[in-house]
DNA sequence: ATCAAAAAATGACCACGGTCAATAATAAAT
DNA sequence: ATTTATTATTGACCGTGGTCATTTTTTGAT
């Protein structure tokens, strides 16, 4: 049983993500089309699904990219001891996240991994948000009545929601920031 | 500029809602198609668009519906004094939220009026949802150092996290209530 | 009853993601 | 260099949601 892969495959797919590339960078994540994908990539469509397992799988991968990067960032910069410091230290992330509607619908969808041993690229990064703002966490001045751990699973709720809510006409006397200073001043300070 | 409906009208959408139920009752949310729909209600396919924006209009009218259902058996039970009553009281609603994936990822990406006056019958869900616990929270032996429309909000950011973690193979160890009980006993009493 | 205007229904058609049997290119063995 | 087995590519085809010009039905005025 062996398993070659020819070179040819690493040259296509490499063809394949740049024209991806290039299209989200002209049109946004939302208006590319496979078709389209396929045809600056100069191959044929059924290469495409040889290549991804659908049309979400390359989103995912794309995605996660720039994720990545954001998440890189955040890593290298100082850590943040305050409230407001972490959202600071978070902002190009969530930023990123609600870029565009399509964005933060696909991330939520794929936030968790599915089946076990097969964890995708976009839930590996929500795995790596957690582990960082856990660090951050550690090391400054919040309650210690729970583990770090439930404080982090709640700030990635609070800022889900504080998402949501960004895309919501209802709510959107309130910025985003705000919203968040809010939701975590009240879970990791609490006055009791 | 008169705008008069014809009873036809309202004949059309009944069967064509109908018709919905039925296929929804034996193959579930997602297995249903517009096709089938439009067919065992006797009716072309441009009907259906004529009397539904799209096919997540629909959804969205026959989601709301049961959800309202529980939310009015919510209303009507007992008023849960502590966490756990709370989370016991709210579980037939997480339970039909999480029925199926593809009700669940409809749930989120309605969640938010998207346009204000045109506020959704699943965006409606979620404000009613919120208005509940609210108003247990304020008869509830609760922490006072917030007001309670966070702490409302809190607990469906919180709801979300659990329900979105349940599909989740990575983190499935831990039941959802008790995630969720975890979540709501450090958010709504916390020690300090 | 007749007719004109408004409302509703129709179904051929399109867009787009995804499939698969057939074909071509590549790697390994002789 | 030839052959063979494996891997990659192709494009016609399908499923399904959604559109829209045309036709049918209803309504209200005469």
């Amino acid at each position: 049983m062996q398993k070659t892969v020819q070179k040819r495959t690493l040259k296509t797919r490499a063809r394949l993500m740049a024209a991806s590339e290039e299209l989200i960078q002209k049109n946004g994540y939302e208006a590319l089309r496979v078709e389209e994908v396929v045809q600056l990539a100069g191959v044929a469509k059924g290469t495409f699904f040889a290549h991804f397992r659908d049309k979400d799988a390359l989103m995912e991968i794309m995605i996660a990219d720039k994720l990545n990067a954001c998440l890189d960032q955040a890593d290298d910069g100082p850590k943040p001891g305050t409230v407001a410091e972490i959202i600071t230290a978070l902002e190009p992330i969530h930023s990123f996240m609600t870029s565009e509607r399509y964005v933060f619908d696909l991330l939520i969808r794929y936030s968790g991994a599915a089946a076990i041993a097969e964890i995708g690229p976009i839930a590996y990064c929500f795995e790596r948000y957690f582990r960082v703002v856990m660090m951050w966490l550690d090391a400054a001045e919040m309650r210690k009545d729970v583990p770090s751990e439930l404080l982090a699973e709640g700030v990635q709720a609070f800022a889900i929601q504080a998402m949501s809510l960004r895309f919501c006409a209802l709510h959107s006397a309130t910025t985003f920031t705000d919203r968040l200073e809010t939701y975590l001043q009240a879970w990791l300070t609490p006055a009791h």
